[in-house]
RNA sequence: GGUCCCGUAGCUCAAUUGGAUAGAGCAUCUGCCUUCUAAGCAGAGGGUUGCAGGUUCAAGUCCUGCCGGGAUCGCCA
């Protein structure tokens, strides 16, 4: 089904066109003063310098061909020439009847099939996961999600940090404190043992200080890049424990991401691109596009029109290691061939759009994609502490995102025990509960907020329950759940909403839908529908309040108010879904 | 220094891309649990949108200049 503010645009579209105008003027959308109108027009005031009449003039005549439709119960003309329009409580009651039966709930499809990729997550193979890794995995994912209800082929790959120097250090590192490893016996022929030498715990000190010694003492770099070049060149010992690096490390990412909802169709990595490399470089070489620079192998990207810098792309650096440049540039080309996608996202931290826009430009110049496929740096804020600089905790070390939700898993229950209601469940209801409030918490917090700009980690924020939070909305569905279960009600196409003034709000905030789906849709931002669902939840909760359903006398009444709230509720579960996140049967 | 981003209520954030009276949550204050879950509802106070100009019917949003903060600028990711 097409949305109502389809509809409607179209009426007044046919307006314009009939008086010789753009039917693009005719464009409608929910009014900005509810207090005056439910929708507005506000394409006479566009149109009236082509028209070279007075708005006021042009609307007049909009208004005059609109007068014939009787869907609308009143049609002004306000201001400068604004044209406020009110639908009649059948029209809104036809459509939002017709809504109960749509599982899309109007939203008309946007992808038709089109292939998109996106890489998001980006966690790091010799480092356990932080807070910092939170906003790339839970909005990437949520992406993924939203561009698949928008009609959108979807294939979310976690692309791994697991090919470049942060490698060649642990391993350095490794090799320094254990020599007498086996993987590190040039003579050793194999076969390696099952069980990994390292655990995740290992990891989180090793890397820290394989970074820091390596940074402070270039001889220590020396070893470190040394490491690179040769786990790249496949050294027998070094692969053997970089692959049990990689299990153990992925087998945390899981578990992290698993407690987040956040899935991925792919868990590739930089080093799953390392045979396109070479026949990559060797082509780029025979069409001159890649160039020796300083004894590095490089793509020029400078243009004469450039207003700022652009440094060129590394294919090879002077130590004849490949770098992120050249696996995100090379994945470009994998990706391409495998899936031939339309668009290819990358959620990362907004500070690395230069990097993305050399990838991206080196791509077009190269022809690795056509100019058809659209590249986007879908880039995000970073999540800072209180003094401004990225978040760090009070031991000045990064807080692991499982200690994150282990906090939050531990407010939830016991805000359980303090509300008395644990009482009330099994030992398994109740994990389940509090992992569910915890989880609606976390990302909510921090969908809600616009993803290009930083912001202030607030662990009382992350794991609040009241007001503008994921619980505040899982209590929303949880009570309407109740009252069904009160009234016994199971939801049946025959049953009617009747539109009236203690619903009507209700209805029109529904009508909103498919354009707050759109503009996410369009933008890559997830906020448009945390602010939508809080929004249609609260004034659910005010109907709620207002409106005793179980005790309506009149069966038609009460039947609606049933339809209505069994609505509303698959319309907060369908949203709360695209955001990862899931409500208990009771909390 | 070059380039880019940001500055909105005491705090944390929105504002459908140029629309009408700039909105939420937290915090503060006032009401509401003997009918459906009070993690709730109803209401109040709180703003020169950093400053100064400009563009037009209309500017938080666009252009210019200041002030303040941040990111980034060739072989880390």
């Amino acid at each position: 089904m097409t949305s109502l503010i389809l509809n409607i645009s179209k009426i007044v579209a046919q307006a314009f066109a009939d008086e010789g105008l753009e039917a693009g003027f005719g464009q409608v959308k929910t009014s900005d003063r509810p207090d005056l109108a439910q929708f507005q027009c506000n394409g006479a005031m566009a149109a009236a310098k082509v028209a070279k009449l007075s708005p006021r003039a042009v609307a007049e005549k909009i208004v005059a061909r609109l007068n014939t439709h009787d869907i609308f119960s009143k049609i002004e003309i306000a201001g400068p020439g604004f044209i406020n329009l009110n639908l009649t409580d059948d029209a809104l009651g036809e459509y939002v009847n017709n809504l109960a039966c749509d599982p899309r709930l109007g939203v008309r499809d946007i992808g038709a099939g089109a292939t998109v990729v996106l890489d998001y997550g980006g966690p790091n193979v010799a480092k356990a996961m932080h807070v910092g890794h939170l906003r790339a995995s839970i909005i990437g994912d949520t992406l993924r999600r939203v561009l698949k209800f928008a009609g959108y082929d979807t294939i979310g790959d976690v692309h791994m940090g697991d090919w470049g120097t942060m490698m060649g250090m642990v391993i350095s590192e490794l090799e320094l404190r254990h020599p007498e490893w086996i993987y590190f016996q040039e003579d050793f022929s194999g076969p390696y043992p099952d069980e990994s030498p390292v655990t995740i715990e290992d990891l989180a000190e090793i890397y820290p200080t394989a970074s820091g010694n390596s940074k402070s003492d270039p001889a220590r770099m020396a070893l470190s890049h040394r490491a690179t070049v040769e786990l790249q060149n496949k050294r027998p010992g070094y692969y053997a424990l970089w692959q049990k690096m990689v299990e153990v490390s992925i087998a945390s990412m899981k578990s992290n991401f698993a407690a987040l909802n956040v899935y991925f169709d792919l868990w590739l990595g930089e080093a799953s691109v390392h045979d396109v490399i070479a026949p990559m470089v060797e082509d780029l070489k025979a069409k001159h596009y890649a160039v020796m620079d300083d004894g590095a192998l490089v793509v020029p990207l400078k243009r004469n029109e450039d207003t700022k810098e652009y440094p060129p792309l590394f294919l090879y650096k002077r130590d004849g290691a490949v770098m992120y440049s050249t696996t995100d540039l090379a994945t470009i080309v994998d990706r391409v061939e495998k899936f031939h996608p339309a668009k290819i996202l990358y959620i990362v931290d907004q500070r690395q759009n230069l990097h993305f826009e050399q990838v991206f430009r080196a791509a077009y110049l190269t022809g690795i994609v056509s100019p058809d496929v659209e590249l986007t740096h879908v880039g995000h804020g970073t999540m800072n502490g209180p003094d401004g600089k990225p978040f760090k905790t009070r031991a000045g070390g990064v807080l692991r995102l499982e200690d994150l939700i282990a906090l939050g898993l531990e407010k939830a229950r016991q805000r359980l025990h303090e509300a008395g209601i644990d009482q009330h469940f099994s030992g398994d209801e109740l994990d389940d509960i509090a992992r569910k409030v915890s989880v609606a918490a976390i990302k909510f917090a921090d969908l809600q907020n616009n993803r290009m700009t930083d912001y202030i980690f607030d662990l009382d924020r992350l794991t609040s329950f009241e007001g503008k939070t994921g619980p505040y909305l899982l209590y929303q569905v949880v009570r309407i759940k109740s009252l069904h279960e009160k009234a016994d009600y199971q939801f049946d196409p025959s049953h009617r909403i009747i539109v009236d003034r203690s619903n009507r709000d209700l209805v029109l905030m529904m009508v909103e839908w498919p354009q707050v789906l759109e503009a996410a849709t369009r933008d890559y931002a997830p906020h448009f529908l945390c602010d939508y669902v809080y929004k249609l939840a609260q004034m659910f909760s005010s109907y709620y309040a207002a409106t005793h359903v179980l005790s309506q006398e009149d069966v038609a009444t009460k039947i609606s108010a049933l339809a209505l709230s069994h609505l509303v509720l698959k319309h907060i579960e369908m949203i709360l879904d695209l955001l990862g996140i899931y409500a208990p049967q009771r909390m």
